[in-house]
DNA sequence: AAGGCGGGGAG
DNA sequence: CTCCCAGCCTT
C-alpha cells in the first residue's frame, strides 16, 4: 500500500469511527497477524470462558489508534509535565510516578523541580535534601537512585538525558517501563510501556488468560503493545492507553464510555474484570515496634539515621526494634535501644500506639518516654542527633515517626500555651 | 521467578 | 478491611 493509499485508508477509518460505526472487517485497517498470536501462543489458549479464535483476537490497529487519540485528546487531563517535552522533567516524573498515582505525584514534582530545575542542581544536592523532598511519596530507593542518576548523567552525558533505550536502562531507577517512556514520550521514539495501567487495558481487550505476573505473559504483553503501537505519535499513544487504563479501564471498569469496548474481548465475553489474572497474595503479617523518646538534658531528642541499603533507608528515626513476643514492649524498647545505640534507658509511660500498613506488612508502633540512665555516647555505626523540635521538621521521616513527631509537638504546645479544657 | 520496597485513595 | 497504583532491584 502506498502512501497515498494510507492515507485514504486512515480517512475511511476515521469517518466511520467518529459515525459510531468502527467496522472490523475493513480490509484497508492493519490487523494484528495471525502470524504474531500465533506466535505467543494466542491462538490455542482455551481461558476458561471460551477458547480464543484467531478471528476474534485480530485488532484493526489503525481503528483502535484512532479511537485512542480521539478519546485521549478530549479527555486527558493537565499534568505540570505535560506541558513541556524537558527530558529533565519527563524523567523525573517518570521516576515519581512508579508505583505512584498522578494526583498524589504532582506536588512532590512541583516542589522537586522548583528546587531543582536542572539535573546539574540536583547532582549538586545532599541526598539528604533530595529524601527530605521525598518524604511521604515512599519507596525511598528512587529518591536514591535519582540522586546517584543525576551524578551519572552529569558525568557521562554531559546532565543530558540519553534518548537511546540501551542508555537510559543503564540509569539507576531506570527499568524497562521508564526507558520506554522517557524514550517515546521525551524523543518520540517508537518503544511501546507495559505499566500496570497497559496490563489491564490489553489483558481485557485480548482476554489474556495467563497470570501476568509471569515473564512469559510479560513478553507476550509487551509484544501486543507494540503491535498496537501509533509510531506516528508514540508518546502520544503510550499516554492514551494509560489514561484509558487510568480513567476507564480501571479495577472496577465504565465499559459503556470506552472508546475501544468495540475491539474488547473481555467486554464481548461480559466479564472485564476477570482480568489480569492474578495470583492471591498471602496476607501480611503484623509486627509491632517498640521505639524510645530519649531527650538530653536540653530537652533536645535523639534519633538516628537509618542504613543507606536497609529498608527505608536514610531516613531518620526514633530507636527501637520489633518486639520479640517473649517479652513485653517495654523491655524491646529497652533492649534495642542498648543493641543500637549502648545507651541505658529506664522506659517509662507510653506516649502512644501508631498503627501504620506497608505493603508487605504492618506495624504498631509503641512510643515510650525514656529516661537515660548512662551517661554513655552512644556508640551506634549509625548517624545520630539531639535534635530540637523545630529541627525534626528538616530531617526526613518515614510515616509511622512522622505522626509520632507530630503528637510530640502539639502535646508540646499545649503544655506551654496551657489547657483550656 | 519471586520477593522486598511506602504511602495513599477508592470501594 | 482489600486492592492497587505511569516499577525497579536483588537474590
Amino acid at each position: 500500500m502506498n502512501a497515498e493509499d494510507f492515507m485514504t485508508a486512515e480517512m475511511t477509518v476515521l469517518s466511520r469511527f467518529l459515525e459510531g460505526k468502527p467496522n472490523r472487517d475493513l480490509e484497508t485497517t492493519q490487523l494484528v497477524s495471525c502470524e504474531l498470536l500465533r506466535s505467543v501462543g494466542m491462538d490455542s489458549i482455551n481461558c476458561g470462558i471460551n477458547t480464543l479464535q484467531n478471528d476474534s483476537l485480530a485488532l484493526p490497529v489503525a481503528e483502535v489508534q484512532y479511537a485512542l487519540s480521539a478519546w485521549f485528546e478530549i479527555n486527558k487531563r493537565e499534568m505540570p509535565w505535560r506541558i513541556t517535552r524537558n527530558p529533565y522533567h519527563i524523567w523525573l516524573s517518570e521516576i515519581i510516578l512508579q508505583q505512584t498515582r498522578v494526583e498524589q505525584g504532582i506536588p512532590y514534582f512541583m516542589r522537586l523541580t522548583t528546587r531543582f530545575p536542572t539535573v546539574e542542581s540536583l547532582s549538586d544536592a545532599d541526598l539528604d535534601e533530595v529524601l527530605q523532598l521525598w518524604e511521604g511519596l515512599g519507596y525511598y530507593s528512587r529518591a536514591r537512585n535519582l540522586h546517584k542518576a543525576a551524578k551519572m548523567i552529569v558525568e557521562k552525558w554531559s546532565g543530558l538525558i540519553p534518548s537511546a533505550l540501551d542508555d537510559l536502562l543503564s540509569i539507576p531507577g531506570v527499568g524497562p517501563y521508564t526507558a520506554a517512556a522517557i524514550s517515546s514520550i521525551a524523543f518520540g521514539h517508537p518503544h511501546a510501556v507495559l505499566d500496570g495501567n497497559v496490563i489491564r487495558v490489553l489483558s481485557r481487550i485480548f482476554a489474556f488468560p495467563e497470570d501476568v505476573a509471569l515473564s512469559s505473559s510479560k513478553q507476550t504483553l509487551h509484544k501486543m503493545a507494540s503491535a498496537l503501537l501509533d509510531v506516528r505519535r508514540p508518546g502520544d499513544h503510550n499516554e492514551s492507553m494509560m489514561e484509558l487504563g487510568a480513567l476507564v479501564c480501571t479495577p472496577k471498569p465504565d465499559c459503556p464510555i470506552c472508546p475501544v469496548r468495540s475491539f474488547c474481548k473481555g467486554f464481548e465475553t461480559g466479564t472485564p474484570t476477570q482480568f489480569p489474572v492474578k495470583r492471591a497474595k498471602k496476607k501480611t503479617p503484623h509486627y509491632h515496634i517498640a521505639v524510645g523518646v530519649i531527650r538530653d538534658e536540653e530537652g533536645r531528642i535523639f534519633i538516628q539515621k537509618r542504613s543507606l541499603d536497609s529498608m527505608l533507608g536514610g531516613l531518620w528515626e526514633f530507636p527501637g526494634g520489633k518486639n520479640e513476643s517473649t517479652e513485653s514492649y517495654q523491655q524491646t524498647c529497652r533492649r534495642e535501644i542498648l543493641e543500637e545505640t549502648g545507651m541505658s534507658v529506664d522506659v517509662g509511660p507510653l506516649i502512644a500506639s501508631i498503627p501504620h500498613a506497608y505493603s508487605h506488612f504492618k506495624i504498631t508502633l509503641h512510643a515510650y518516654d525514656c529516661e537515660l540512665t548512662s551517661s554513655t555516647i552512644p556508640s551506634t555505626a549509625l548517624s545520630w542527633e539531639w535534635a530540637v523540635n523545630e529541627q525534626l521538621q528538616e530531617y526526613a521521616f518515614p510515616k509511622a515517626n512522622r505522626l509520632l513527631i507530630n503528637m510530640l509537638t502539639q502535646q508540646e504546645s499545649g503544655t506551654t500555651e496551657g489547657n483550656n479544657d
